[in-house]
DNA sequence: GCTATTGTGGAATAATTTATTCAATATAAA
DNA sequence: TTTATATTGAATAAATTATTCCACAATAGC
């Protein structure tokens, strides 16, 4: 599925005829199998060359690359026997808003394991352990999810660091010792400050998480690990919640893993304890 | 399977080369999806016009079409093949853990709907759009819905009111017109500080809206509309995040309520303009 | 034993498919 | 506006695949 996945995670940054031989192929993809990539452009209406490019710019050899992960694809998906619903239907009532919304979320939490592979994840929690500190960034919607998973990892007794200032980031992340880790959350991976901060972490070498959308980034492309989400085409409003959740659920994702590691377990005894001590009083 | 069945099947009545080609096409079925019919030959020892005088022999079009036949088959068996491996996966994979999480999730999201009557949510969202100002209030996990709520808030061109201190959420709380709403989120209902506001914002006869786990609480019974999560009985970490992301999910179910008003849309473009305008600067 | 017949396999080559180059055009930035 | 950058497709080069054709071997018939 990866591969169709990753066409539509990149729809957005498209120009106009990749865009429509993008479009087709997510349509047609169980068509691919017997085009070649004359047929292809044909079908399309764009030329032979355009075809190859698109699969040069999406980081495969050629053709033949393409279209036989696409075939993968499909053949994977068709035994699965998934069937995906459309999202895009009308809204109207509190009913179906929420069947869209929810149906939007499931879709995106499961594409997560498809875009982030075991590996990276492992690789993400064990780096999440071993830091001295860990700086959270992320702006916007994104800046809910950092905050959050400030509050987990202090929760595991982990010194996460969070501020919603851009420039009192930059400034923790100036005190931070080399063994430290930045988790950077953003959208677009495009926002100047996340950037700024990234530039900075990396010159002072520190190890650089980055979750993004599906798609290459600067800030993605600047990061030592690459921690994706991904979602469907639809509403704008609705995108945006689903890219939030999806986000927290991969940070949430991970801090189950980091739960499972018996040192954390016990500081978060801990944690519970001092809770329980707050409230008697 | 059935490419692989096929050559099996005709293993006997092959020729020296033809049959050389085929034990090499059994044994290394994986490798065939990076192998050009050149390369297969050198590889067996045959010429390249004997690989596609076989392919055209079993039946195929070509040497394309049975290399990719033959993919697929390697990749059906793999699919199906992890498929029986998901049953005993063991403990603490990643996998397991998301697919744990993901049940949960979908099953609080689920519950959402029922527990929460349509008229019920309906009259949350009418009584948020018609507050001259909403002030939120969450402590814990539930702090970061109330500010992700804010932000959304003031998406609408609403005045969403947040601050963690409580001491300074009372003195917002103060300063508001008898036409605002309390929007008070808490897992337990049973929150000290939250509570406290609470009874200051009746004496104020100020709308309160409560959203806490579904059982009976003080703050709930003091609340003008109650609005609950639920989640299944598992593990307390799990549950934690489970109930906070379905705090956030009805949370921005109501905005997504809100986002159908023709109003509301026309404030999210507004929005939406000037956040363009800061990012071309 | 010696052709004729049939079939196999590979070199050479034709045909097709894919990849690259380059110039024209469109788009964005200054 | 001009300049710079990116996009696109026609032409062409490169690679891959398919066919032809001939050498050679095995077998059968004379």
């Amino acid at each position: 599925m990866l591969s169709l996945l990753k066409i539509q995670g990149m729809l957005d940054q498209l120009s106009v005829s990749e865009r429509k031989l993008a479009d087709f192929i997510l349509d047609n993809s169980h068509l691919m199998r017997d085009y070649s990539s004359q047929q292809l452009a044909d079908a399309v209406g764009i030329s032979q060359s355009s075809v190859v490019k698109f699969c040069q710019k999406l980081g495969y050899k050629g053709y033949p690359d393409l279209k036989l992960a696409i075939t993968e694809a499909v053949v994977t998906a068709s035994t699965l026997q998934r069937e995906q619903q459309d999202v895009n239907t009308a809204l109207g009532s509190v009913a179906q808003l929420a069947e869209q919304l929810q149906l939007g979320l499931t879709q995106s939490f499961r594409n997560l394991l498809s875009i982030n592979s075991e590996k990276t994840l492992k690789q993400a929690a064990r780096l999440l352990d071993k830091a001295d500190c860990i700086l959270l960034a992320g702006c916007g919607h994104s800046a809910v999810v950092a905050a959050d998973m400030q509050c987990r990892l202090l929760e595991l007794g982990k010194l996460g660091l969070y501020h919603s200032d851009p420039a009192l980031s930059l400034q923790l992340a100036r005190t931070l010792t080399p063994n430290s880790v930045l988790l950077l959350i953003s959208d677009s991976g495009q926002n100047a400050d996340i950037l700024r901060l990234e530039v900075f972490a990396r010159q002072r070498k520190l190890k650089i998480i980055s979750l993004t959308r599906y798609q290459t980034s600067a800030q993605s492309a600047g990061a030592d690990l690459q921690l994706f989400t991904l979602g469907s085409e639809t509403d704008e409003q609705l995108q945006q919640l689903i890219t939030q959740q999806a986000q927290q659920h991969l940070c949430h994702l991970l801090y189950l893993m980091l739960c499972q590691q018996p040192a954390n377990r016990q500081q978060l005894a801990d944690h519970n304890q001092v809770m329980g001590l707050l409230e008697k009083h």
